[in-house]
DNA sequence: TTGACGCAATACCATTTGGTATCATATACA
DNA sequence: TGTATATGATACCAAATGGTATTGCGTCAA
């Protein structure tokens, strides 16, 4: 049984929710993430070791900056977890997840 | 745009998610809920407290003792979210996938 | 080599959170 | 009615959490 705490505490907070969403859009820096919130940098890098963390993003060293990316694939343990609480979700993610298997394998 | 906050944040605590695991088989009191568990009956209610916050469960009362059900309806604005992000993905492997094949006809 | 820039790490602070202990309220039943 | 049972509510405590401020460490460029 994996454990589902680092990541679901990662997705609990609005400002790490919002992280993530920002990242679907492009990969970006701390100094760049960090002009979307009023918080300071060092604010913004601690919510990203929590992403981290929770398998939802990895960081890549890029010259003296630092390129942050999503980890989608983070996501499955809680998928997963959803499933198994009721069956009423699981056509919807399991249409969800053949379209992500049907893109991996094309 | 729904407040996923408070479903987010009731599904933060591995407490609170064992507490809907057991209501997927059976509806149960709060004594009946915190005999699963070494804490007391009033840290319980709180976390029965929080989950009925994010719209996971509903408490009916049944005489002098209150029946606590799933309402795993409470689960959308969270599949919601997750297929927003997921979203995303699937098109950025598109994207990805584009760009490998320009590369090999290069 | 020497700044300047971007990030990492740590100390520190206020607030939130998960827990107990305790007391109050409501209902079933002899 | 009176008592036992089940829940509700509140005060309080320790630890975790989200934030700032500050200091230090690599890396790029003149």
């Amino acid at each position: 049984m994996t454990d589902l705490q680092p990541t679901f505490k990662a997705l609990a907070d609005p400002t790490r929710r919002e992280i993530l969403a920002l990242l679907t859009k492009e990969s970006l820096s701390i100094a760049q993430l960090a002009k979307n919130f009023t918080m300071t940098r060092a604010a913004v890098k601690k919510h990203l070791v929590v992403l981290q963390a929770g398998g939802l993003i990895h960081s890549d060293v890029d010259g003296r900056s630092r390129r942050n990316s999503l980890n989608t694939q983070g996501m499955a343990p809680v998928v997963t977890w959803i499933e198994s609480i009721d069956a009423f979700w699981t056509d919807r993610l399991d249409t969800l997840k053949s379209a992500l298997e049907k893109d991996l394998n094309s």
